[in-house]
DNA sequence: TGGAATTGCGCAATTT
DNA sequence: CAAATTGCGCAATTCC
C-alpha cells in the first residue's frame, strides 16, 4: 500500500553491480521515489574496457552493434588459436580446417600442446567440472543482471510517468494561481507584478 | 545542443522489440522527452511465456532468480533427453552417466537414432553450419537488447532527475505565489482560500 | 513439414 | 593458481 516498495527493484539492481563504489545517494526518496546517480556503469557486463578479444574468429565482435556479424565465417581464419570451436573436442578436429602450420613462424606456432594435458585424466576431468560450474554461475547471474536491468527499466518508465503527471497538476496549480492573482492585481488597482522572474 | 537526441536510444530499443504492437505514443515529447508506453514487455527474451523447458538438466532454470543454480549436478538426472552436454558429442557419452536405458518405458526411451544421421554427413554438416550461424545471429540480437535495455535504463533516469528538477522548480514556484496571494489576503481582508482544492 | 530462432550446456582461451 | 567471463559449436525445442 505504501510507497516504500517503489524502488526494490533498483536496491535489487544496485546489489548487482557491486563494483565502481556507487554513489546510489538518497535513493528511495519521497513520492516517486529512487533516483540513484548510476552514471555509467551497467554497461560494464559486454566487452568492458580491454580490447582485443582471444579467439581468432572474434574479430567479429569488434563490429558488433551492426547486423553483420553473423554470417558464414569468412574462410580467413588463419590466426585463429585453437580453431575455437569442438566439435568433436577429444583431438583430430576433423575436417574444414587446413594446417598452416608449416608455415607459421616458430614463434606463432599452434596451440602448443602445454604440457600434455591429456584428456580424460583425473585433473582434466576436475578442472573441467570446476570450470562448468563456474559457467553456470556466472551465466546465472548474469541473467539475473539483465532481468534486474529490464524491471529496473520498466520502473523508471512508470516513476516518469508519474513524474510528468505530477508536473501537469503542478502547472495547472501554477496557471490557476496566476490567473488568481492577475485578477485581484486588476481588482485592486495595485503594483507589484507576480514574481515571474524568480523561477 | 537541443533535445531532440534525448531519446534516441528508447528509439532504437523500441525497434528492438518488433513484437507486441507497441503504443509507444507520443515519444519524444517536449522538454524531458519521452516516455513510451512500455507495459511489461521487455520480459520476453528470457523464459518468455511457455512453461517447461526442453533439456533435462534445465529443471534447474525454473529455480532461477535464486543463488542455488550452480552447484555440481545432483547425481539423479535420471530423465535428461540426450544427456544435455557434450564432452564428446559423437556418441558413446563414456562416463559419469549410467545408462537406465533397460528400466525405461518403451515410450520414454533414449535418444533414438532417428534415421542413423550418421556425423560428418555432408547434410549433418549442413546443417550445423546454419544452425550456428543462427545461433551466432541470435546472439547477437540478444546482445544489442540488452545493451539497449541497459541505455534506455540510464537515459530513464536522466529524465527521472531532470523530472524531479522540475517538480522542485515548479513547487517552488508555487509556494511563492501562494504566499504573495495570502499576503494580499491579509492585506486586502477578502475572502476567497487559495484554491488549494481544485488540483 | 521444415527451416530459422532460442537456449542450456560444456569446452577452451582469457581475465581478474 | 582458482574463479569468473565470454565466444563458440552442439543439440533439443520452440516458433513461424
Amino acid at each position: 500500500m505504501s510507497d516504500s516498495r517503489v524502488s526494490s527493484v533498483i536496491q535489487e539492481w544496485a546489489s548487482a553491480y557491486p563494483s565502481q563504489a556507487h554513489s546510489l545517494n538518497a535513493v528511495t526518496s519521497s513520492q516517486a521515489g529512487s533516483t540513484g546517480q548510476l552514471t555509467q556503469m551497467d554497461m560494464i557486463p559486454y566487452s568492458q574496457s580491454q580490447g582485443m578479444m582471444r579467439g581468432g574468429a572474434d574479430d567479429r565482435v569488434a563490429e558488433q552493434m551492426m547486423g553483420l556479424s553473423y554470417l558464414p565465417y569468412s574462410t580467413s581464419c588463419v590466426g585463429n588459436t585453437s580453431n575455437a570451436g569442438s566439435t568433436n573436442h577429444h583431438q583430430s578436429h576433423g575436417s574444414t580446417q587446413q594446417d598452416f602450420s608449416p608455415f607459421l613462424l616458430p614463434s606463432m606456432r599452434g596451440p602448443v600442446p602445454k604440457r600434455s594435458i591429456s584428456k580424460d585424466s583425473a585433473e582434466y576431468r576436475q578442472r573441467r567440472e570446476r570450470n562448468n560450474i563456474a559457467v553456470r554461475k556466472s551465466r546465472d547471474k548474469a541473467r539475473r543482471r539483465i532481468l534486474l536491468t529490464q524491471q529496473r527499466a520498466v520502473q523508471l518508465q512508470d516513476e516518469n510517468q508519474k513524474l510528468q503527471m505530477r508536473i501537469g497538476q503542478l502547472t495547472q496549480e501554477l496557471d490557476t494561481l496566476k490567473h488568481i492573482l492577475s485578477q485581484r492585481h486588476l481588482q485592486g488597482a495595485e503594483s507589484g507584478a507576480v514574481g515571474e522572474s524568480s523561477i
